[in-house]
DNA sequence: TTCATTATTGAACAGACTGTTGATTAGTTG
DNA sequence: CAACTAATCAACAGTCTGTTCAATAATGAA
């Protein structure tokens, strides 16, 4: 019995295409692929290719699924190791567990990852994938009642998530150079102390009032 | 003399071409737009498009460029008018002008922004929209040096720039209910004194060290 | 208004891709 | 080995593409 429960030719068939897709989508972007292309590409039957999709938006979709589903069962591991709160992590200088991870399943599936974030990828699975980050992250964010005067929350979660999806976006197109653990504290501190803070670009809170 | 230097028809039938593709896009997504789609929605010849346009890609990309054209074209006429630096703008609950004006043009073309930096949009706008953002937003922020121990520039440059699209994504999704002025400020503050300050999710800095 | 210019129309064309079918071959599991 | 089923190959009609041509209509300038 083989660990998978599918035919072998099937998962080897699945595989072929998965690979095509992405070097395809490298190359020209998912508009310009054509099912002859995948097939070609994978060297099977074209027919063969709709024995298991019902057309490329169905591969595309199935793919998204899994890495999201992959990306959720990660997190679900990481559960346990939180400690109480943000505040301790950043203390510690100790990034979010479930960053790391996150970090760590990006650079496995690189390649992927990659193409269907960068500039001829899906904005949809952008959507997707900043739900699920909006779930994890927020729920360390926000245990303390908020002072008035505040900007809109929706507004502060837009910010947040938009922005960590901006920082694994610089890291996957730069060569993912940082370790997993290094650019997931580079994350968390832009967030905790502010990003013109956690860059550097004043000392501290004196300066804020009567600048250069 | 018309304002336009072209043919009436020509200004009309583009018109029509590129209204067809808005409302298309909008419905569908791009991927599922046809040639034969745009010009029986616009009421137009097939062949027609074809005086104009490449084919559907090259229509989108000249849509693109125009807003990005005009973009640019409305942060040429705002250089004047920005204060010396961030500092006394925030000080005196000022948002900086050219996002303010930003805002006021994503307003305009409500139903093409939304579409266009939407979930069925394209990944390849997003990235040009956020080169144009950089390249204002940081004239205004980097004016001082930077102290050790910092984040790297590049990941700071992508969190704030990614930062400030979520916000415009937001604002267009949700009806754009605040005023151009309003959001411009949101915007300015999540970055000025970081996003959990701006949000009110921390009082001040004496409750960071001894958290709850 | 007239007139030369030119954008639009309608029809037709070959070429490419799609999604499906049926009979046949090859590989897998127990 | 034997039953099952995935993969192959060829063929199909249907749709969309991008181009061409002659005919028509709208435009802007004189």
């Amino acid at each position: 019995m083989s660990l998978n429960n599918t035919d072998r030719r099937i998962r080897r068939t699945k595989q072929m295409i998965r690979d095509a897709l992405t070097e395809l989508m490298e190359d020209v972007g998912f508009d310009a692929i054509t099912v002859r292309d995948l097939t070609e590409k994978a060297d099977i039957n074209r027919g063969t290719f709709y024995l298991h999709y019902k057309d490329k938006f169905d591969l595309l979709e199935q793919c998204e699924r899994e890495v999201l589903d992959e990306l959720a069962q990660v997190q679900g591991h990481v559960e346990g190791l939180q400690l109480e709160n943000f505040y301790e992590h950043f203390n510690r200088g100790e990034p979010l567990p479930f960053i790391v991870k996150l970090f760590e399943y990006l650079k496995e599936n690189g390649a992927f990852m990659r193409v269907i974030l960068g500039p001829k990828g899906d904005p949809l699975f952008q959507v997707k994938l900043k739900e699920m980050l909006a779930e994890h992250l927020l729920k360390h964010m926000v245990k303390k009642a908020r002072i008035e005067m505040a900007v809109p929350f929706d507004y502060f979660k837009a910010y947040v998530i938009s922005a960590h999806l901006g920082v694994i976006q610089e890291w996957l197109f730069r060569g993912m150079k940082e370790s997993p653990k290094e650019i997931a504290m580079t994350a968390f501190k832009l967030t905790f102390l502010g990003p013109r803070r956690a860059a550097g670009l004043i000392s501290d809170e004196q300066n804020e009032k009567n600048s250069p």
